[in-house]
RNA sequence: GCAGGGGUAGCCAAGUCAGGUCAAAGGCGCCAGGCUUAGGACCUGGUCCCGUAGUGGGUUCGUGGGUUCAAAUCCCACCCCCUGCACCA
């Protein structure tokens, strides 16, 4: 297979190597790939086009980086290790039946380090047969320890700027995994979801009942609590307080007020005897037995609102048949509980969904009279007041639950103490951010919102986690820094990646690297300061290239960090582009429509793929792979290749004039799409219009007399860094050296005229009314010499009253243009254009089996570019 | 809910920023013809409606208004769909 042999070339020639030289540098970077499972499809597409682009700046004269590591940090790759060990079935589906890894390679990767290794070997093998221009020398893995000294110098850095900071928060979190826990940690990949929700407390003679609400605004409208007398209460006791919450839900409750103690237990029963005081209305309320309280929700005590819970308003009417008050309005209505389950059937199975519907419109349409604000607002203004009186604690449950971990047991919300966050609250640090995405290049540019948005947004980031791999969190060494922090501003580590390793890590302090990366304190050696040298050569990144999907955490902590870190060299661009479809659908397990990368690549040849899966559409968009799609970008590759490596050295004439003068039009359109990044027009003119054209030149003009040598050379380098394999064949066939040693050839032909084009599409026309009639002879007559001047006049926007005053005659042709009379433009001369038709008048013959003359119109219809044609 | 993106012919999808050559590129599907023993692939033509010795008329670009000589494109309102909302790569 050529591609490979190529492959071996361009390693020979070392092509992709790139050191500090003379030139101006290009650095570029696509994410990192996390080797937990083989590549597919869907993963070519943002290397592809990072290759594509540093395949382009290479064709533009710039030392161009493009190097590659592996992300090897985190719980999913030891998650997966153990998923193997344990023989979890459902490997077999991914394993064997998507990738084709038999069992006894994959059971045997039960060693997290073992499976990095098989999968990133996999990785950079498919990377190389993809042709991607990576400098390998500089691989590295984020487990080196290398690496992870420089990790602890960016954590060094961070804390001394005051951006580490220390705090509580609540995560999802398994008992019995004894961590907190993800999607990929869970039965069914759930992700699970925190919602927070207010404990409000009232205060009684034995500390205080603590209710748990999401609506804490209706306090106002409380009878009562609930409590259940069979059941049983702790009091525990919390900075400096005595809660009381029930039971079974202090289970696991417990965890989310980290240092509270039990210090009492109480029956329900002792409970019913009290009163309660409400806070900020200080109204006393009694405590009632509720059947409907289930004890191990919330915190197994309910406040009660009858006008505006259905519960509490069917609870209620069993112990009393007082009125109670109704404190919200709807449209201008009273808002009542009671009405809305009536008038909705008043049946009991239905109060769970009706209660809900009901919560919903007050929330979204209520106004809170004792507040006199919308409901929306007044639960936020609650809690405030609440706040202030220290009568509210925050509590947590998962929304979408219950949700089970991996080992089984249900997922609840834990309140982590001393938890180390990344703190991307700083408004100073924000301010950084959005000066340095002001500076920076986003493609697409609909993208900067999204970004601005995602800085204003983000706040403290969880920086630790206590399972995983990855480097030690230099200030609490138990810890681990969580895997997206320890990616963000290693596109620097790059820079000197292959000849750091002559340092033994012990050496690589903090000192270290200020020396190389702030130019601070005085090199150890050398080697030291030849690493300087490399990081100041290539930094500032020259564009970062990565899938939509990282555009709300990873890219934006990287513009953070190095707004943080490396002000002094910004990175400047960001190019984002979208995700590939399988005809049309996403890719997904379930659906079984995951094609490897390998495999794709052994059916459709790496060429192939790259132009289907990168260039077909627009960088933003997803791109569709589907078979029809790459079967035509096959046959028409193989076409090219058919038709530039004939060898006709036949005489040049206007045919090849027309071609040699498309082509340039086509690249210098090309060289701007380039720039835009707009791929999908590149290959759009270069490949299917050409193609087209082609087809036309080879009609036009017999074997033998053709003349590509010029058109094949252009295409090739222009479509080089797109179809690298192909090209470079193609041009090392044809010319004897490789595409990959030229440089780009400029062209100024933005417009593009030949009287070719015009005869191509009158012989469209005329093959057109040959459908409708036959005949033996065709007269083409050529409009009148004042049509064309009115053309004339037209294209170069004369006004329209000038012309017509000018040439009367004229009022008739411009009715007939209607609004074509504003936009008109056409260039050719009548002269030129009769005698090129007398030239091609034989072709045209031979071509129609028809007689042909050429002449002036006879009836009125001609125009310029509409000649009149007449069959006999 | 908040934020971002989007609704174009049977389907997918350009065009919208810079209004006019836009009945609207391209692909798929479908129809007819060619090639072929046949199928596939490939090639040619057609594919909103009407008309036709071609370059003609009518009605279309989520819905309803507006601006303009002229709107898929600009303005206003409304309806619908998708994505993200974190500690997880």
């Amino acid at each position: 297979m050529e591609e490979e042999k190529l492959i071996e070339l361009w390693e020979k020639e070392g092509r992709h190597l790139s050191d500090p030289d003379s030139r101006p540098k290009y650095f570029i970077t696509a994410a990192f790939p996390y080797p937990n499972s083989p590549q597919h499809i869907g993963h070519a597409r943002t290397y592809t086009l990072t290759d594509i682009y540093a395949r382009f700046y290479r064709l533009l004269g710039y030392n161009v980086l493009f190097p590659m590591g592996f992300h090897v940090t985190g719980t999913p790759i030891v998650t997966m290790a153990e998923r193997i060990k344990e023989g979890d079935p459902s490997l077999a589906e991914v394993f064997e039946k998507i990738y084709g890894i038999p069992k006894e390679v994959y059971s045997k990767l039960t060693d997290p380090f073992d499976l990095v290794m098989f999968f990133s070997r996999e990785i950079e093998e498919g990377m190389k047969r993809m042709g991607y221009s990576i400098d390998w020398r500089r691989k590295f893995y984020t487990s080196d320890p290398h690496f992870q000294r420089f990790i602890e110098w960016q954590f060094q850095k961070l804390y001394k700027k005051g951006l580490i900071v220390k705090g509580t928060h609540p995560v999802a979190f398994s008992l019995k995994l004894n961590s907190s826990v993800g999607a990929h940690d869970t039965k069914g990949d759930v992700d699970p979801e925190i919602t927070e929700y207010t404990g409000v407390l009232f205060e009684t003679p034995l500390g205080y009942l603590v209710t748990a609400t999401l609506r804490p605004e209706t306090l106002y409208g409380i009878t009562n609590i609930w409590i259940r007398e069979d059941e049983d209460y702790v009091v525990v006791e919390y900075q400096g307080k005595k809660l009381i919450f029930g039971k079974k839900a202090w289970e696991i409750l417990q965890h989310q007020l980290p240092g509270a103690k039990i210090v009492d237990e109480i029956k329900g029963k002792e409970l019913l005897k009290l009163e309660a005081e409400v806070p900020i209305t200080g109204q006393r309320v009694p405590i009632w037995h509720g059947e409907f309280v289930d004890p191990e929700e919330g915190t197994g005590i309910v406040m009660s609102v009858p006008g505006h819970s259905l519960w509490d308003y069917y609870e209620y009417r069993k112990h009393t048949d007082q009125p109670y008050p109704v404190i919200i309005k709807v449209g201008n209505k009273e808002s009542k509980a009671e009405d809305y389950f009536k008038s909705h059937g008043g049946k009991e199975e239905d109060l769970e969904k009706l209660n809900e519907e009901f919560y919903h419109l007050e929330f979204t349409k209520g106004y809170h009279e004792p507040l006199g604000m919308p409901v929306k607002e007044a639960r936020e203004k609650t809690k405030e007041k609440l706040k202030e009186k220290d009568a509210m604690i925050e509590l947590y449950k998962i929304s979408n639950g219950p949700v089970y971990s991996r080992a089984g047991d249900k997922v609840i919300v834990k309140v982590l103490e001393n938890q180390w966050f990344i703190d991307y609250g700083n408004p100073e640090w924000k301010k950084k951010a959005k000066e340095l995405l002001a500076s920076m290049k986003i493609i697409p540019e609909e993208m900067r919102k999204r970004f601005e948005h995602t800085i204003d947004w983000l706040k403290r980031k969880a920086a630790t986690r206590s399972r995983g791999l990855g480097t030690k969190f230099p200030f609490d060494k138990s810890q681990i820094i969580e895997s997206l922090s320890d990616s963000t501003v290693y596109m620097a580590f790059y820079t000197f990646a292959h000849h750091i390793k002559e340092f033994k890590p012990e050496e690589l302090t903090e000192e270290f690297f200020d020396y190389i990366f702030y130019g601070i304190g005085e090199p150890v050696n050398e080697k030291h300061k030849e690493l300087r040298k490399m990081f100041d050569y290539y930094y500032g990144l020259d564009a970062r290239h990565s899938g939509v999907d990282l555009v709300t955490n990873h890219l934006t902590f990287f513009i953070f960090n190095h707004a943080a870190l490396f002000p002094h060299k910004p990175p400047k661009a960001i190019v984002v582009n979208g995700s590939v479809l399988m005809e049309g659908k996403k890719m997904s397990k379930s659906m079984g429509n995951i094609i490897p990368l390998k495999k794709a690549i052994e059916q459709w040849s790496a060429d192939v793929l790259r132009l289907t899966v990168a260039a077909s559409t627009e960088i933003i968009m997803d791109a569709n792979f589907s078979e029809s799609t790459a079967r035509g970008v096959k046959e028409r590759l193989e076409f090219y290749k058919k038709t530039f490596l004939t060898e006709d050295k036949g005489k040049k004439d206007e045919l090849d004039e027309w071609l040699e003068k498309k082509v340039k039009h086509y690249a210098t359109l090309a060289y701007d799409y380039y720039r835009a990044y707009e791929v999908r027009k590149v290959t759009n003119l270069l490949f299917y219009e050409l193609f087209k054209d082609l087809q036309w030149y080879m009609q036009r003009k017999p074997e033998g007399k053709r003349n590509l040598s010029e058109v094949a050379r252009i295409w090739a380098i222009y479509l080089s860094p797109i179809i690298p394999f192909t090209t470079d064949y193609i041009f090392r066939e044809r010319f004897g050296e490789s595409v990959f040693d030229q440089t780009l050839p400029m062209f100024r032909e933005w417009k593009f005229v030949h009287e070719e084009e015009f005869f191509r599409e009158l012989l469209e026309d005329i093959r057109h009314l040959l459908k409708l009639k036959k005949g033996k002879k065709l007269y083409i007559g050529i409009a009148k010499e004042w049509k064309f001047e009115v053309y004339k006049r037209l294209s170069r926007k004369d006004a329209i009253k000038d012309i017509v005053s000018q040439e009367p005659k004229a009022k008739e042709l411009l009715a007939k243009l209607k609004n074509k009379a504003y936009t008109l433009d056409f260039p050719y001369e009548r002269e030129r254009l009769i005698e090129y038709l007398n030239k091609n008048k034989d072709y045209l013959e031979k071509e129609l089996g028809l007689e042909v003359e050429i002449g002036e119109e006879k009836q009125k219809y001609a125009l310029p570019d509409k000649p009149e044609l007449l069959l006999e």
